[in-house]
Parts: structure tokens; sequence; C-alpha cells
RNA sequence: GGUGGGUUGGCCGAGAGGCGAGGCAACGGACUGCAAAUCCGUGUACACGGGUUCAAAUCCCGUACCCACCUCCA
């Protein structure tokens, strides 16, 4: 069984080919680092993280790549609503983002290249493409450069849409375009309204990029021209993915050999509001569940599938995935992690390889949980449901005894430690009243410590208690 | 106008010609002092109208509604 992919060049699904053996280069569009990233930003991570992981169990040496854009409109006129400097704006929600991903277990790419840092390449790359007769420097002495889109024949090819398909942008800025379609290399500096730090020196004057070119300088940077995945966004398919295909072929590399997109997530039927938009940011979410619940809900969808999000299916998902952590903590875990398509049953493989299909691997994990809670029921052996069960989830990035969980909400060690005496103690009075039959004053204890947020469970070898998420 | 996607049981969410993915919730039963957890059982779901077929949620034609993108977007 080999990995197969869906690939939006094609339409269809195929088999992953890499373009080299036992290699895979990925490259991911990451963000526009311009305000603090809400659960539909870290889908994307996820789901590519997922891809990543994956790749790696198969056997793959992945080398992926995912970029910031840190410097574009956005982030130039936030930041001057705000007051500060655009790279203090850029460099402070960076941070949150790094901090978003690493609280739902996303592994720090092979490297996370900045468009601030790829300049020259990006130059460079401009410079090929006005030799070539691709782009052309504006001819209103703004110092913008354009990709020059009738000049590329196949151009749109990516989203099957033809140039004169297209809407013309009604609300861009023509200067000195040649065709409204044409899209800026280069934006040239304008001294009136930008910062002089947000420009650049290049051979057609101070400025800085255009969006689109620096995806293209910094994948062939770090993956070479010819590389095997790259994935974004739905949104991102047109236009930065049409034209990043465009310029970088129009410049003689082969570019990606598969496009991933991955869906939307949107929010109750209705437009972000601005309470409901905050009320999405990572941090807010995490009040209310764990990183790991939050983890399992975008896992539990396909990625290609668009998810509406609501605090209610969180909830349901939450609740569904202590359902199989209750079962690894009643078998125990494994001493050593079990990791390994090995340690997985040939029916996740199989929904994995198929294009990423976590619901129906999901559902393999469901069925061997309840095999095993059975086995368990009939005093038999359950450790290699466990096992599976603890590879499939660590593959997926859920693994509970996950380092990358460790710290996060209820973690802290000293604190359950001190709740564990003082729970311990409380189990004991209420052991004491239920050998004497005194179940009043036994579900009295119980009670207090229910509305403590704390639920206790009896088994066979004593009671347990465990922090009530549901909560 | 162009391009792509969608509509599945109370809810979430897979599947893509033939045996009801899975989860959450609900109800009944087992277990329990009572619970919790767990197990067992309970559902005649595929937007609508036609058609093809021995067989359609799945293919074809049509209709309705929804969503995304068309130079800010994960």
């Amino acid at each position: 069984m080999t990995l197969r992919l869906h690939d939006t060049a094609t339409r269809e699904v195929r088999d992953f080919v890499p373009l080299e053996e036992g290699k895979v280069g990925i490259y991911v569009c990451g963000l526009t680092v311009q305000s603090e990233p809400h659960v539909g930003h870290v889908r994307s991570a996820v789901n590519f993280d997922v891809l990543r992981r994956w790749l790696s169990a198969s056997g793959y040496a992945v080398h992926f790549i995912r970029n910031v854009t840190d410097i574009d409109d956005k982030i130039l006129t936030k930041a001057a609503e705000q007051d500060r400097p655009w790279y203090n704006l850029a460099y402070a929600m960076h941070a949150e983002l790094t901090k978003a991903l690493a609280s739902i277990n996303v592994l720090p790419p092979t490297y996370e290249p900045g468009a601030t840092g790829t300049i020259p390449e990006m130059v460079e790359l401009i410079e090929k493409l006005i030799a070539r007769g691709h782009a052309y420097v504006g001819e209103d002495g703004s110092g913008d450069v354009y990709f020059d889109v009738r000049s590329w024949p196949t151009y749109g090819e990516l989203t099957r849409q033809g140039i004169d398909d297209m809407e013309p942008a009604g609300d861009a800025d023509p200067r000195g375009k040649r065709d409204p379609r044409d899209f800026a290399l280069w934006k040239g500096w304008k001294k009136e309204t930008e910062p002089e730090s947000a420009a650049w020196p290049s051979p057609w004057g101070p400025g800085r990029p255009g969006w689109h070119i620096e995806c293209s300088a910094m994948a062939s940077k770090y993956l070479g021209p010819a590389f095997d995945i790259h994935g974004g966004g739905v949104d991102l398919r047109f236009p930065h993915h049409e034209n990043e295909q465009a310029q970088s072929r129009a410049a003689g590399m082969p570019f990606a050999s598969y496009w991933l997109h991955n869906a939307w997530i949107t929010t109750a039927g209705e437009k972000m509001s601005k309470s409901l938009g905050n009320s999405l940011l990572v941090p807010e979410v995490l009040k209310r569940v764990r990183g790991i619940e939050l983890r399992f809900y975008i896992v539990s969808a396909h990625y290609r599938s668009h998810v509406e999000f609501s605090f209610e299916a969180l909830d349901e998902a939450a609740a569904g995935f202590r359902r199989i952590e209750n079962f690894l903590e009643r078998v125990g875990y494994a001493s050593t992690r079990p990791t390994g398509i090995e340690e997985m049953t040939a029916e996740f493989v199989a929904a994995m390889d198929d294009d990423l299909g976590t619901p129906a691997a999901m559902a393999v994990v469901y069925d061997l949980v309840r095999d095993g809670n059975r086995a368990l029921a009939s005093d038999q052996d359950a450790r290699m449901h466990a096992r599976h069960v603890e590879a499939m989830l660590d593959v997926l990035g859920l693994h509970p005894h996950d380092e990358a969980w460790a710290g996060a909400g209820a973690g802290d060690e000293k604190l359950t430690s001190a709740v564990d005496v003082l729970i311990t103690a409380l189990l004991e009075d209420r052991a004491t009243a239920r050998a004497d039959r005194d179940w009043a004053r036994a579900d009295a204890i119980r009670d207090r410590i229910k509305a403590a947020g704390i639920e206790i469970e009896d088994t066979p070898s004593g009671p347990k208690w465990s922090i009530d998420n549901a909560g």
C-alpha cells in the first residue's frame, strides 16, 4: 500500500512518488504575522503537521519548510494604527504564533524562514524574470515591478482559469500595470506613507517584496528548484499559489510536484463578529478545552472538509477523546512509548495512506478501544490494544504523555501532588463511611469532591480521582 | 460572469454502485450500596424531481439552497 494524496493541480487522489527515493521536501505557506492566531489559522498547521508525521513514520526523511510573512501591507497598516514599529508587531505576533502552535503540539519545522530574511534571493529571481521577458518595471516611475501574466501561456493552469474569465481587480491600484491582472513582484517605497525601515535596496530603487515572490524564493532556496509537496489553505490557491507557480516556472524552475490544500474552518454560520472572533483565539479556546482536545477536534475531520466550528462540537470531541484516554489509563501505558507503523493496525495504515483519512483512522482507534475495554471486562489482556492505540495517537500528535502537553493547564506537578494528598485523605474518610455502610456520608464526601471539579471513579484497585474536564 | 466545493440520523462527522464508519447525546439492560467508568442492546440517515441499473446516499439529467476563490486572507 502506498500513500496517495489529493493533488489540487490534477484534482485527483494519486500515488505519491517522491522526486528522490526516501526523501520528501515540503513547503507550507505559513501565516502573515499581523494578529493573534485563531483556531482557523492553526488548523492548517495541524493538518500539515499530521502529513509530516505520517511521512516520517512511513520512512521518509522529511525536510519541512514553513514560512512566515513578516512584511506586507496589512502589517504596515496595523502597526501604524497601533502606533508601534511594524517589525515589533510582526515579531510579537510571530511569538504568539509559535506559542499557539506549541500548545497544540505542532512540531517545529525544519526551518521557518521569513520574507525579510530572503530579500536578496527575491531580487535575484525578479531580475531573472525581467531578463526572460516575464516581468517589467512599471512605467510610472513608482519603482514597482510586475509579473506579465500574458507572457506566460499557461497562466491559470493550477486553478483552471482563463485570464479573460478572471474578474479584473476592482480595487487594485493600477499604477503602471500593463494588464490589471499583472501582479506585483516588487513594490516601490512610498516615501510619504511608509517607514524607511520597510524599504530595502534593489536595482529598481528602494522598496519591498510583493506577496507571492517570497514563497518562490524561499521554497527554491531551502528545497531546490523542484520539490515534492506545496501546501496551504484553500484560499491561497488563487492568486497566491497560481502566481507562485507561474513566476517560478517562468524563471525556469519545475517547482512543486503536488499541491495540497486544507479546507476552511468557519464559525456557526456567521461572519466572525468581533466577540466571537476574540473567543476563537487559541488561548481563549484553551480556557475551555485542553490543547490535546483542540487538536483532536481538528484531526477528527478530514483536512479537505469544511468544518463548521462550534463550542458544542468541540465539547463533544473532547468528551470522545476522554474515552480513549480513560482506556489507556485503565490498561496502563506502556513503559516506553510504542511508535512506528509496525505497531499500528493495517486498517489504520490504509486509512492514513488514503489521502490522510484521519476520520477513518479515528474510527479504527475507537474500535480498538472498545475491543480493549471488552477484553478488560472479561479479565483478558488488553495491553496489545493499548500499544496500537498509543502508536496511532502518537503519529497523529495526540499521545497524552507527549512532552508537548506537559505544563499545559492542569499539568502542574506540585499542584497535582498537593491535591492528591487532600483528595486521598477525603477518600479515606469515604472508605470508612462505606465500610460502615453509611451511604449518606460517603455520597456527601463524593459530592463535595465533585463540586470542586474532581471526578471519582471506583475501580477494583480502589478509587481514582481525575480533573473533570467536562465541567 | 469564471473556477472549485457542499446539502448524510437529535447533533458532529466518514463513505462514493450491493452487507448501517465512528463519535457525542438519548433510551433500555448488565455491573455498582447508589453513582461514575465500562460492556451489551435500541435508528428503516443520505436536499428535491426525474432517469440508468437486478441493485443508487454513491452514476446521469434537471431544480433548490449554501459556501469558498477571482490580486488582503490558513
